[in-house]
DNA sequence: CCGTATCAGATACACTTGTATCATAACTGG
DNA sequence: CCAGTTATGATACAAGTGTATCTGATACGG
């Protein structure tokens, strides 16, 4: 073999430059010689290491996929101590962009997301079978002493389809984080019985 | 004056063909040539009633907006004599992806979407200023008599950006529409009290 | 009627796109 | 040490892009 390089660690340099773009200038912005340019390396690496443009943005899009949940599961993790509550809290308002690299993350998401419709291959990337995240919360809520009448399945559906929604509100400006943090303790506290 | 034209009859109909492109094919297949041959069109026409292609893609999202809003104001009219919460479920409702029309102003809507990042002028027409939305359906809520404990707005901001949600993963089969509308029922039934 | 404003077709231009090709380093296994 | 795989650069190419231009119809006001 010749000087050997970290193949890999190269994809994700040039995949990193991909989000970048996408994250501030849309998915159309994403051109090779733009992603080479942004990535500091030549066109011809960017085509070495993904053979074809479509490659690109599936692996791109795959690596970011990884990295975010690789990411929420480690901070969700780090707070399984806590009770119920305090864990569904957690898993939601980890959805919402209050660190730069939430939003950052979401940016990119938002630039895939159309595209997802007219690429079945970035779709599969995308919403990658089921309802993950609305599994977890119903099976959350179930393990909690709910106020009377309260449904799991229902509240969870809601609730991460809301808090989703609203990430992109704060994203937009059209909300503020606090409004909507306030927004989801109070729906907690119709869920889990009046606060004590 | 020449055979004079029907010229908004005439950017209507161009602007159609965009909506479809983009619908089905999303917003990257809209090129001027393309948005000819839908229409049926010569390009130097989608040149004259459209100088700019970023003109004709303002236009016809405005043109988009403005017949969604129409239509939504009729059907929720079309309902006004009910209770509060009738209207209530009406308004969130036509929301869904229910019926052809409403699904294909839901897929054009998603094509526009993540381009109004990049640009301005589009996203001033997509999310234009405040939370209208938010604000009716706060405002209806203080109408009905409420279940104790149960604040509008607060309601409002999850049930609206819920709602949209869930649009989307009705649109992407990640949900079945009868699933959301018994969520949607359920939450009028917590949020009005016990159903009677 | 006929010039002139309106409407529309054909075509050209400069540019960007993704991809392919040709060439050449760099390193290592034998 | 050299043959050959791996890695990278420079450049070419055909296709598609938005826009501009040059031309010709059409129909009414004077």
């Amino acid at each position: 073999m010749p000087q050997r390089v970290d193949h890999d660690q190269r994809r994700r340099v040039i995949a990193e430059a991909v989000w970048r773009i996408a994250a501030d200038r849309g998915l159309d912005s994403v051109s090779m010689r733009e992603v080479a340019t942004e990535a500091g390396v030549s066109l011809r690496l960017v085509q070495y290491y993904f053979e074809t443009k479509h490659n690109l943005l599936v692996l791109a899009l795959r690596y970011l996929h990884d990295h975010t949940e690789q990411r929420a599961r480690e901070r969700i993790e780090a707070q399984a101590d806590q009770s119920v509550r305090g864990v569904l809290r957690g898993v939601l308002a980890e959805l919402l962009p209050l660190d730069p690299e939430t939003e950052f993350a979401l940016r990119v998401h938002t630039a895939y997301f159309s595209r997802s419709h007219s690429d079945p291959e970035l779709a599969k990337v995308f919403l990658h079978g089921d309802t993950p995240l609305e599994d977890l919360v119903t099976h959350l809520l179930e393990q909690g002493e709910l106020a009377p009448g309260v449904q799991p399945r229902f509240e969870a559906n809601l609730l991460v389809s809301g808090i989703t929604g609203l990430s992109f509100d704060v994203l937009h400006e059209r909300q503020r984080s606090a409004e909507v943090l306030a927004t989801l303790d109070y729906h907690l506290d119709r869920i889990f019985g009046p606060a004590r």
